[in-house]
DNA sequence: AAGAATTTTTAGTAATGCTAAAATTTGTAA
DNA sequence: TTACAAATTTTAGCATTACTAAAAATTCTT
């Protein structure tokens, strides 16, 4: 662009999401075409033509951007525009309580759902003595004690949460719980992947499979 | 595959890590190959090579058969293998709290880091009277109230939210906080975008643009 | 065992992911 | 304002592959 930019936009050009995604992220790291470009291992004119929507870079070079970035490859891609009728908001009195029937601990879904949503958030009460059963999954998840002290475990390493304190680790660590003292512990769960299923009476941590439809 | 299995592992083979994910995922779901294809929009073959690493889907592919797949594209992309030596555990006591010098709002981060990881969580203190200011940005959030009362603002709509109540949202829409009351207010906040500098001294809300490296 | 359903394999093509280098634009110092 | 370096865009082109249709093989169901 010259330096005279009668009616043209300097920096509002819409090349679509992705495009317009990496070059602010870009400009917000204040790095040029050609520091992200060598640095990703791409070339310089690559880089620009996906900024401009020219080009779509395949998975792996998204990846290698990405890294650079210091940004997940999910944040750059997007959903649907998201629909304003899903309530985000949940108050303690309203959410329904399910428990599991073989087991006696209950559970309060605190998270809502709208397209393209990642977190998942689940108040767990666990009673004295529960353990839950080891187990690995995909995603990545932190709890934090509202109330009581657990044992956590996370991949075979085993410390104890209070009241306050937290745990965050990536869910592909066999992990799990367990409430060694005298009282009821509650948990604040938040993950990315659902491993609490929406309906009330399916088993925690069991088996999900479902017949082909 | 024959009914014989004599020396083969049948479904442990590693295809790399997408395209387990996928084949997984699809299985989770008790899909077709066909199903999946059709619904996508591609073909059976190619779902099948994707699933067995012989083919890397392009993004717009990618998406499609995500959302067949009802998860968001990043889950399905990993990065390095993870370290395992970060700390993943933050007790209460341990925590550095740390302050905006222009507000009396204090912030305690409790995510840990490692690579790939999307979650970020902070416990925010808010005196009484405290507003945040109105921000929208990438990702989505979710806000436990450990403490007090605030009011949210989300996308115009207000919302009273005291202990033990949430709201989750996606951080597109303009959102800010108000604690109304007399009292301080504690929030447990969880996001997929880091609006929390990493830096202690870095105001809230605030840029984060650097100088060309 | 038969047959349907599902998955894998095969062969092939249109498209494109990505490059190097030239051209243009932008930024900076004098 | 000018000169020049730095940054970005454009251009031309090729090696690779994203993706297909259909055949072959495998698995599942009755």
């Amino acid at each position: 662009m010259s330096g005279q930019t009668a009616g043209t936009s300097k920096r509002s050009e819409d090349h679509g999401p992705l495009a317009n995604r990496l070059r602010e992220r870009r400009r917000e790291l204040g790095l040029t075409l050609k520091a992200v470009a060598d640095a990703a291992g791409l070339s310089v004119g690559f880089i620009s033509q996906i900024e401009r929507g020219i080009t779509v870079p395949s998975l792996s070079s998204l990846v290698s951007v990405s890294r650079v970035l210091d940004v997940h490859v999910g944040d750059f891609l997007t959903h649907q525009p998201l629909s304003a009728d899903e309530s985000t908001q949940t108050h303690q009195s309203d959410r329904r309580v399910f428990a599991v029937s073989e087991s006696s601990v209950t559970y309060e879904r605190i998270s809502s759902s709208f397209p393209g949503h990642i977190l998942r958030s689940v108040i767990i009460h666990e009673p004295p003595g529960h353990r839950s059963e080891p187990i690995a999954h995909e995603g990545e998840e932190m709890m934090f004690v509202l109330e009581g002290s657990i044992t956590i475990e996370v991949d075979g390493e085993r410390t104890i949460l209070s009241k306050g304190d937290s745990a965050h680790y990536p869910s592909t660590k066999v992990h799990s719980t367990w409430n060694h003292g005298d009282d009821p512990a509650t948990i604040l769960w938040t993950g990315t992947m659902d491993v609490f299923c929406e309906e009330p009476t399916t088993p925690f941590h069991k088996g999900k499979n479902q017949k082909a439809k």
